[in-house]
RNA sequence: GGCCCUAUGGUCAAGCGGUUAAGACACCGCCCUUUCACGGCGGUAACGGGGGUUCAAGUCCCCCUAGGGUCACCA
């Protein structure tokens, strides 16, 4: 019987989920559900400063939105709760204490103050890394009842051993080794406001937790070596580490605001369906086998592997999302995808408010079933329909003017005028047979039929397919703007 | 700067000693639809540099270079 998988993400409410978060929050999704195991959902809450209320919910309706649900933890519950680490505190009180008995912690009084002046001598004497100095060791009882009693809150710290080699096995990485000496020196585990700091927080919680797997970004790599350090004096069991290379932005550093969008919930507003971003996340430093790149979130959990898990960070190509974002836009529900497109044609001053009645409901899905194709994301809508809601236009390029000089294009327009009044039935087929029949009778090429005519009707020289769009527009309103096109000043 | 990681086209990437070095996005061309778009077909484009090891190196080792990460009473 294999061992039953047990992975978490574990992020701190200090900002809304962040692309990189949900990436790494997916690989332990995709993993636990691969193996059949449990997702843990916990929140590292001990930085009591930036941590808020609103970020907590923020998080868990990110990863909601991606349907990418937990097993286990805050607003869930589970064996191991709680799952938010600020109602942990006793627990970390009572292994910080097991620490300082057995000799691996002590507690240290000096003042941020004095640690910058440490540290700042340090880089004057030219080192290259500041280290603390490890001077609180040997204080004895009466030395701290002494600093006590000066009203000096102590941290307590973990003794790092010297000159020992601490290899982390990856399972992306390899081995990774670190010698003591060069991880800064004697950390902090208890902070003087009575909190865990996060390297012990995340080895307590871990380890109680039964954690089989660490599967986090690898800006953590250089806290392992203080955390296995940890587990040891603890007698805990090390989890399988998995280390995964970063999210880079355009420049090739480290994604962060500066680079545009990087919380989800942006994505949401600009019109991304979040089977798209779930899809392409899992493409971020990760392949699956074959070459299809196009996958349903069972076929991403059949796939999933921590070996195909790539070494190397990749850099974040909205071009691509886009590109696949467009393929789950046209193949999604059409209801669906006109009620997401509302809030953006508000945005655009096309609608007035998102209550809008059925009958223009179903004007406006036959509008975006038509233009859907078009777009990498919802928020590019507007440009596309900006036709069906204002008679304004003008010529867009000087191409398109360029194309009503032409000498046959006025008589083209205007043929197509007449035939239009006497059709019957306004519906595609018949104009298509309008096209064909001015073709036909003016001996013009294809492009000099529909090009005047197009660009009579919108001012432009693409736009979505002319049949289907002028059935929505309607007769009048198509004739109308071919006859102010042919009327311009511009002719 | 110290420590750690990484290095295949512009981007995502396959490759795990012997390949004409996949595929996708983007870009370009052609075809299709008598327009635009979609779609189909095709094209441009890569193993950072230098040493080894080996009959054979994109694949293994070393050095250099470049990029990234990290050095808090933040996580």
């Amino acid at each position: 019987m294999e061992q039953q998988i047990r992975v978490r993400f574990a992020p701190s409410p200090t900002g809304y989920l962040h692309i990189g978060g949900a990436r790494t929050a997916l690989f332990n999704w995709l993993y636990a559900k691969h193996h059949g195991g449990t997702f843990v959902l916990r929140v590292e809450d001990t930085d009591l400063q930036r941590s808020t209320k609103e970020y907590e919910k923020a998080i868990p309706q990110g990863m909601k939105w991606l349907d990418m649900l937990w097993d286990e933890g805050i607003e869930m519950g589970g064996d191991y709760g709680p799952y938010r680490q600020t109602e942990r505190i006793g627990l970390y009180r009572q292994y910080a204490q097991e620490l300082i008995d057995k000799g691996y912690a002590y507690k240290c009084y000096c003042s941020p103050e004095e640690l910058e002046a440490e540290r700042n001598a340090c880089l004057e004497r030219g080192e290259d890394m500041p280290r603390y100095s490890g001077r609180c060791r040997e204080l004895t009882l009466e030395q701290q009842a002494e600093l006590e009693a000066e009203g000096r809150k102590p941290v307590i710290r973990f003794k790092v051993p010297e000159n020992k080699q601490i290899v982390i096995h990856d399972s992306v990485r390899g081995d990774v080794i670190f010698d003591s000496s060069t991880i800064g020196g004697d950390f902090i585990i208890m902070k003087s406001d009575g909190m865990a700091a996060y390297n012990f927080a995340v080895v307590i919680d871990d380890a109680l937790m039964k954690m089989t797997h660490v599967i986090r970004g690898e800006d953590h790599i250089s806290n392992t070596p203080k955390q296995i350090l940890i587990y040891e004096a603890l007698g805990f069991a090390l989890p399988q580490f998995a280390h995964i290379s970063m999210i880079l932005g355009k420049d090739r550093t480290k994604l962060s605001k500066r680079h545009g969008h990087t919380a989800v919930d942006k994505y949401e507003t600009e019109g991304y369906l979040p089977e798209a971003i779930f899809n392409f996340l899992a493409l971020l430093g990760w392949s699956p086998e074959g070459t299809e790149e196009i996958l349903t979130k069972d076929q991403l959990i059949e796939q999933f592997s921590l070996e195909r898990v790539a070494k190397n960070p990749a850099v974040f190509d909205v071009d691509k999302l886009k590109w696949m974002n467009n393929h789950y836009l046209r193949e999604a529900d059409l209801d669906r995808v006109t009620r997401l497109s509302l809030p953006h044609l508000v945005e655009a001053g096309f609608l007035d408010s998102e209550e809008i009645e059925d009958k223009k409901f179903n004007w406006l899905k036959g509008i975006v079933d038509l233009v859907r194709e078009r777009v990498g994301c919802l928020k590019e809508l507007p440009k596309e329909v900006k036709l069906f809601f204002t008679d304004e236009f003008g010529f867009e390029t000087e191409e398109a003017e360029v194309i009503m000089q032409e000498e046959t294009a006025p008589t083209v327009v205007r043929l197509f005028m007449q035939k239009l009044k006497e059709l019957e039935m306004l519906e595609p087929p018949a104009i298509k047979k309008i096209f064909k029949a001015i073709t036909k009778e003016t001996g013009l090429k294809g492009k000099q039929v529909f090009m005047p005519v197009r660009v009579a009707l919108t001012g432009q020289m693409h736009g979505p397919d002319m049949p289907e769009m002028i059935c929505i527009l309607g007769r009048e309103k198509a004739l109308q703007r071919m006859d102010r096109t042919l009327h311009s000043d511009k002719l």
